[in-house]
DNA sequence: TTGAGATTTCACTAATTACAGAAAGAAAAG
DNA sequence: CTTTTCTTTCTGTAATTAGTGAAATCTCAA
């Protein structure tokens, strides 16, 4: 394999491995992402060293994020396995992904707190107070969050690219 | 401990653990947070069932994070420490090192790619694009970082809160 | 200066997570 | 239907990370 390509490689599992993937599941996404093109799960085990059985589980981990399709090749009889291409795409379902596993289970808890401490007296004022902010911070970024994601993806990349600009008309 | 204290605790712990922080790190961030008040370090290791020194060590990756700060009571030996108060700045503190730490680094990885192929012939097209890509995407959200971070925070509250609002303008 | 309280370091154990390899399970070709 | 090729499941091991407890270090009052 290309060197730059193993340097990307490693870098994205190293990455990878801060974000709670797997680190070579995450080497299994830069390889397919990086060289745009279908990997058969062997192919993908020699190039990486790494055991069959692995990266099998790596390739089903990898797809429940929605990161990596299967795709079937004419006269071929292994499945081949892709990164999906846009990078806008890909970085939105991480976002919704981590969202729906950690800020949404949030949002219910302190939710659930909220509404526990409703009816008691003898709630310390100072955990209320704690738990009224975070709540309204979590809701004020889940609303934005859902702005946003509602955008047309155009929009949205205008809405990036105008930072500055933006700041001004805020004002 | 009062129950609901409890309860946010073990949640913000999960929480933590997926965010790389480590699980008692995390429930002790909560239970000063929650509490809004000042604990001693023997204090928080009775509290969370927990030994002495891991309460030690993990005080310490807390304030390297920079959302725990010591303080002296007067007329205690002890040290006491207390999670910083403002929630927009705890978010600040938690995002701007996982940039330093995460996206800054892969940023330098796609420059040096990008640099390392500029004299190259023999490099594979696929591979060109997907890192020429990757790292355009990752500068226009570098530089949109940097403008909102840059915004004072009432500008960025005013931003958060005007989601769909600014939808219609960018329009 | 000594010693008690408080904190950190360090060496060890427990628990979790990553990964390997064999074996079982499908799907397609003959 | 049977053999071959490919994929997944399952069980065990390696490696990493979390957590403990004792010993060493530090700090301050007497």
């Amino acid at each position: 394999m290309d060197a730059l390509v193993t340097k990307m490689v490693l870098h994205w599992g190293e990455m990878g491995a801060r974000w709670g993937i797997n680190r070579t599941a995450a080497q299994i996404h830069a390889l397919l992402h990086f060289t745009g093109r279908a990997w058969p799960a062997d192919e993908i085990c020699t190039e990486l060293g790494v055991a069959r059985s692995h990266v099998s589980n790596s390739l089903k981990e990898l797809q429940s994020w929605g990161v990596v399709h299967p795709l079937h090749i004419m006269g071929e009889r292994r499945e081949h396995f892709q990164s999906i291409k846009g990078i806008w795409e890909l970085f939105e379902l991480l976002l919704d992904e981590r969202k729906r596993r950690e800020v949404d289970p949030t949002l219910k808890a302190l939710r659930e707190a909220t509404a526990a401490m409703g009816g008691e007296q003898e709630v310390d004022p100072q955990f209320k107070t704690a738990v009224a902010e975070m709540l309204s911070f979590f809701e004020m970024m889940d609303a934005w969050y859902g702005d946003i994601r509602r955008m047309p993806l155009e929009t949205r990349v205008k809405l990036v690219k105008s930072g500055a600009k933006l700041a001004r008309w805020l004002r």
